[in-house]
DNA sequence: TTTAAATGATACCATATTAGTATCATTTGT
DNA sequence: ACAAATGATACTAATATGGTATCATTTAAA
């Protein structure tokens, strides 16, 4: 099993080849043929990331998208919010029948915070971290 | 997103019960009337504890499944591993293509190491812990 | 020794999630 | 006016998950 999907991923790629294009307006298109993503869907996943402020976009002729934060304020914890949802490591196990009393329950306890740690390093990977690696390459 | 899908969290729970019995043998339909958890469903999991050395099985009239080791010595990343494979924070965005050096790749490691974590976070969790925290409810 | 009650193995079906496409509406520069 | 871009959204396809059915094998006991 992966934490990490298609969409995240994709919009992972996405970001890093626009901000090497240091404030440059891209376009899909532009952006389709450098990652080899099919232009639909990284076009859904772009709309995605502007509606949720990563990107900003101009439409009509000559728009495109371009990054709205600075690389360092991109984490890969919200990127994993936005297309994934919340991190939860169980949705059912601990629920109310076994485990009544949320407050005494030294389980739900533990494994709250492991999500919290787990949450808490994937926010520490920035766009900008991401980049470093690949100038490396 | 849930780190813990249905299959984990059913044999989490058989588990726990069975723990409980002390040395019990029990069938599944014993399981099944306890834990409210469909009979064929619930059979399906204990045949695959049983395989991976979970329980112990005893074929025939008056067989059943017994735990095969003590709850210290069941890690819930390892009921992970059985049901829902090798945790991977990702299987695609670091491939070879967009980092091709895995030595030098910073990223990776950093994704890796957080991995290590995680895992070894969960493999704090054993059975054990799981039934102190039901006595208590 | 037959039979019923149990698991072993495995194929199958149903539903939900993920991946990807299509299309029409809106905006905007030329 | 028109073409080129995004906005919104509905749709389809593929895969993963959740759950069922069934036949084979083993075993205790009538």
């Amino acid at each position: 099993m992966s934490l990490i999907n298609r969409d995240t991923d994709y919009a992972i790629k996405a970001l890093c080849f626009m901000a090497k294009q240091n404030k440059e307006k891209l376009k899909v298109s532009d952006l389709t043929r450098a990652l080899k993503i099919p232009y639909p869907f990284l076009r859904k996943i772009l709309q995605a990331l502007h509606k949720h402020g990563f990107l900003a976009a101009s439409k009509g002729k000559g728009g495109g998208f371009i990054l709205a934060r600075s690389p360092r304020r991109i984490f890969l914890n919200d990127l994993i919010l936005v297309f994934q949802g919340p991190l939860k490591l169980n949705n059912c196990f601990l629920n109310k029948k076994i485990c009544p009393d949320v407050n005494s329950c030294l389980l739900r306890r533990k494994i709250s915070d492991i999500e919290k740690r787990l949450k808490s390093e994937l926010s520490l990977l920035t766009l900008d971290s991401l980049m470093i690696n690949q100038e490396r390459r």
